[in-house]
DNA sequence: GCTTGACTCTCCCGCACGGGTAGACTGTAT
DNA sequence: ATACAGTCTACCCGTGCGGGAGAGTCAAGC
């Protein structure tokens, strides 16, 4: 019989981690003193301490040792642990290597420039959602409004409520000088029918998105572009769909195109390329 | 100004979150309500939300990204936390690719048998430390008693004090019939002057030792040492130094080989194939 | 004006695996 | 006998929130 200090040095486990072990009772020791409260343990309480520590370095929790270790799991339900430990650690390996080549674009970025605002990129997933909704093609982007004033008839006319941010969905897939093939969308609640200029329908769900937000006049929003697509190409995704510009401040004076309070957030659909 | 469950809609993070950001200084809220204590936001907070939403998917914590976005670390210092960075993440990759492979091999195991006892493997460093030895080719391993006479005789003399349980060192690359050399070890405080026949000194430090614990009459020992070596070849190692017989607790008739409470830890140096 | 339901607030607990510390004992070696 | 090392219980700390309790607030419909 030997004490905790002595079997903690033994098995280079810290005696910490033996009373831990001692309390969740994966590990009692043989004889615990009814005065003094001190535990010792024997040479042989070694094996079953190693498998202990076999089964945490298999990522296996502690509750999960324990049930092991008590026979309370079968060898077809351990092995299903060991699978879904492999397919977890399977899974954080792709997430490190994403997240290795996300630090790797940051570092070359340091490189050169000031990036805390180029690297601002987001990726989420939007649901599905209701919009009230009008494409056309406008000679410039400002001149969306006339679309946007058909879609706000159309929503007094059907006294619909505004579920979100209105936005501009840019079909064209590259740069124009005029002639932009534009669609405004305008989220809502209600499914009243589509009129013959305005279509009311659900925007389907996009599995990733990745979203800038640009805060300051219209007149830079094109660098928020050039950075979105800049990080899509770096980071290993490719753009999988039309942009969409949502406007989440609108300028104080309707149509200012200059108000530097404006805030928009772009966004582009794409795929691991 | 918006709510702060409308801005966690629009930002995807969740309102907890939000809160926990606004404590830790990180993203306040323009304005909070004295009375009620309601957060209000604004969008254009969403680009620095966005900023911290990009620093922690390079996996910085959220101190850190405080630290940044304050502006009190250099570009110089980001470079250093990011290379930084990089390396632990490498590291945790390669120490994921090393348990996969563990629980590969459990997964294999699991077909064939019950593999509880021949898993309890553990890799440990063994630091450098004194010891009196001696080494002979006897017979058999039984035969090693007549080294440890000496050893134990020659402790006396100096009344050395044991520093640890006694080991044997099999030297021998392979296994053979007869004619083992085997060096006897005690583990000692003093530096005592070594004998003709008893050496004393300072046993070097193992970086990566594969040791398993045996429980059982030395007749099963054998045993351990094949699950041993299987496991170090199984798992991408290779033996790189004379096996260790560690005596944690000798039969209760001295010499008894068939004793069924003897432990024994046998130890095998490795290094990552 | 009142109710109702959806929001929001501030605590507090839990996780996994201990680290660190404090204050009180206990065992052992000189 | 005394000193020193070992051990005990019990508590708070970290990470990045999630879950929930209990209480207060806002907006809309009647």
């Amino acid at each position: 019989m030997i004490r905790i200090g002595d079997f903690s040095k033994l098995s280079q486990v810290t005696v910490k981690a033996l009373r831990l072990y001692d309390e969740m009772g994966l590990l009692k020791p043989v004889v615990v003193d009814t005065f003094t409260s001190y535990r010792y343990y024997e040479f042989n309480q070694l094996p079953r301490l190693y498998r202990i520590l076999a089964l945490k370095d298999l990522g296996l929790s502690l509750e999960e040792i324990g049930s092991v270790l008590e026979n309370d799991v079968s060898v077809d339900q351990l092995r299903g642990m060991l699978a879904l430990r492999q397919a977890e650690i399977r899974q954080r390996m792709r997430e490190d290597e994403a997240q290795l080549e996300r630090v790797a674009n940051w570092l070359e970025h340091l490189k050169e420039e000031q990036p805390m605002s180029v690297h601002a990129v987001v990726l989420k997933t939007v649901e599905s959602f209701k919009v009230a909704s009008m494409r056309g093609v406008v000679p410039q982007p400002p001149d969306q409004n006339v679309l946007w004033d058909e879609v706000i008839a159309f929503m007094e006319r059907h006294k619909a409520r505004m579920a979100g941010a209105p936005f501009a969905i840019y079909h064209d897939p590259d740069f124009r000088e005029k002639d932009w093939d534009i669609e405004v969308c305008q989220p809502i609640f209600e499914a009243v029918p589509s009129s013959d200029k305005v279509t009311v329908y659900d925007l389907p769900r996009v599995e990733t998105m990745a979203c800038v937000v640009h805060h300051g006049s219209f007149a830079t929003l094109p660098t928020a572009y050039d950075s979105l697509a800049k990080w899509i190409d770096e980071n290993g995704y490719s753009i999988a769909g039309p942009a969409r510009e949502i406007n989440l401040r609108l300028p104080d004076k309707p149509g200012d195109q200059n108000d530097p309070n404006t805030v928009n957030e772009v966004q582009y659909p794409v795929e691991k390329a």
